[in-house]
DNA sequence: CATGAATGAGCCTTCATTCAT
DNA sequence: GATGAATGAAGGCTCATTCAT
């Protein structure tokens, strides 16, 4: 059932001129994700980590101490960008006049263009996998990312129904309505998506997601 | 230095072993499933799963040739709830008068309580962090289950469309906006929940889910 | 490489009725002998073995305390017909006006007989494989049966020459040439021999070793 | 209670490891012949075995797969001086002057310096062994090495009846006269043989098998 | 800086042996 | 007596980590 590494054929004798040492440890933890994801962390081989990067063994311990230390790197860099979300998000809604609901799309929006980048929308995948082992990186996670995301959209909610924008509800439980299907579609990429079948469209889904999230499906019916 | 208690051992010297019982190999894929979970599948030892249900290494073997097998057994285990809940659905659908909404009201309901049991909201979480290995395994739960209420769901909305009682939508994507908020929660209680914290309850959070993906979040603005 | 065991298909179903309990052992021994023959003493599973004679596991632990126990009664049972064996000579033998010649052919011949004999003839060959592990039965057997024999043959080597009726020679080597041309053919039996060929037959092999023995292969040459 | 002598540390504080010589793999080998000589394939370790080369565990996998190939490296590697046996063989018996009885001689007694050496004969032992286990093993070694050396024997020998030398005989079995006192003495060495004991000379053991096999035993008698 | 040979802890798996039934 | 479930020691093999070169 394991299926077979030909990892050692995926970067056929990389050229030796294609050296760019700055970034070094970022494509050592490009290779971790790839291993990570696809082994899970304690099925990931140090070896092949670094042949992704065009190294041998020994010398990603020149940049990192231990392959529980990459892991965390792994995870701090995918955070990274998400205080640039939210200073993107915030940069969008400075604007006091915008609806509460255009707000919430463009955050969704913004959201969905992260995560659909492979190098950080895996991560939590990798954290849902390795969970148990790693308490206080999910920890770190959920505050960093998940907490984060769900407070600024909560606030926005709560804007939007001070300011009778939107119906009253429980911001707790709408934020999940509305982040749901951004992290069902990320599962979906990482997990069960194939490589024969035409690809969900992150733009469209968002589209259709905002809009039922919006207006809700029902038609309203003449008579009631 | 105290004088050793051994208290476990107090049990008027119980017998090396006892006999098996005809739950054997259900014990012991309860046990797997902790371990899997919160070490991965390569991070789990055997002789953890064993303790989980009071037995030795070797003594598991007698039920499961190998660590795979185990796995598979798991995933096969919480699948077949899975056609159970599809024939609680059909139960509950019979009644061609109903409206498509209650329909996938009570569908969204009933797969809710399902996933909510632990022993089956666990697989997919397993399988996210698993899939990279056992690519066939993912494959197995895609269509058994993803696709499977993927599919479901879809009649419904289509036929809600049909009906004129729901929106013209795509449907691919509107599933997608329904399911999400679950598995949403079913992630966060495997993954991010804190014992510190209140539970999210699952009655309320399909509720208020229902409530938005039906009449949307946005109040009838009267100038607009 | 390891060849697959289909050992349970080996004995299917044996009948129940056919019990002797009291050559238990017996039975026991021989299927040891089949298991650590093909497997080796060290691979050998005492499931396997219990197999044989159709019992299960625990009970040939009723007759034997353990495996190497059992390897020790095989040898000893192989052991035994061997004193039969002189005595059969001694039998053929006591004629004091035989020729030293018919009593050597008689010898060898008694003995391959003996050897060939798969119950017999097995021992040795196990026993070069496992005299490093069981150093006191190979012990047990060079004295018991090579010796003994070697002896036996050296002293009518040695009346033969005394007689006149052999040329001068070194007893301890004469008795290699004569014992290996037997040893070699146990050997091939049971351990090159296959089935797709014609076997050896022993009757005419020892007749033509014991005429080049005896005479020699060369032809008298006219001029010498 | 003594403080603790270290003398095997003692030797100027000896690196961890030392560098890979080329000839590491022949002295793994090495090993694994006395190991599995002495305990049988299935009861050496390879722990052991390396501690024979001064290694550790790990460090034989990275000169061989497993266990098995090693067994089958060292069958390969004893075959090997075999071809060189013909080559020498070919070589001194090039002379077509030569007399049959002096061709035989001289391969019996370069066979017998082969094998006296104990990498090379202990082979057959281990393979008389691990036949069952490893049927191919000795298939190959039958080919190889046994049926080889027949058949050039075989050859001789029907040249030396075509001559008129050599008495009318079956070939198939005067081979094994002539071969049998050669491997009875491999065995003797490699599994009766004890220290105590004055060893058998290789060298005298042949003179005195080859004058057997030539001349026969029987002195010529007066009157018959 | 880079390498990769060497190490040894660790785990899956097997199987001789025990013993409740 | 027979059975075979249960045990746990043992060993093959892997791989994170170290370090001489």
């Amino acid at each position: 059932m394991q299926n077979e590494t030909n990892s050692e054929e995926d970067h056929k004798s990389a050229p030796k001129w294609r050296r760019k040492p700055e970034s070094r440890p970022d494509e050592i933890l490009d290779g971790a994700l790839i291993e990570f994801r696809s082994r899970g962390f304690a099925g990931a081989r140090i070896e092949d980590i670094a042949k992704h990067a065009g190294l041998s063994k020994g010398t990603v311990y020149l940049y990192f101490s231990s392959k529980e230390e990459m892991l965390k790197a792994l995870v701090r860099r995918s955070v990274l960008p998400i205080s640039e979300m939210f200073t993107d998000i915030a940069g969008h809604v400075q604007d006091n006049n915008k609806k509460a609901a255009d707000v919430l799309s463009q955050m969704i929006q913004i959201a969905a263009n992260k995560f659909s980048n492979h190098e950080i929308g895996s991560i939590p995948l990798l954290i849902i996998g390795e969970a148990g082992n790693f308490p206080e990186l999910a920890e770190f996670y959920r505050q960093e990312v998940i907490e984060a995301s769900m407070k600024a959209i909560m606030t926005v909610l709560m804007f939007g129904i001070q300011k009778g924008e939107f119906r009253k509800c429980n911001p707790k439980y709408a934020v999940r309505t509305l982040m749901g299907a951004l992290l069902m579609q990320v599962i979906w990429d990482g997990t069960f998506a194939r490589d024969d079948e035409e690809p969900i469209s992150y733009e469209e889904l968002i589209q259709s997601h905002l809009d039922i999230f919006m207006n809700g499906i029902l038609l309203p019916q003449e008579n009631s």
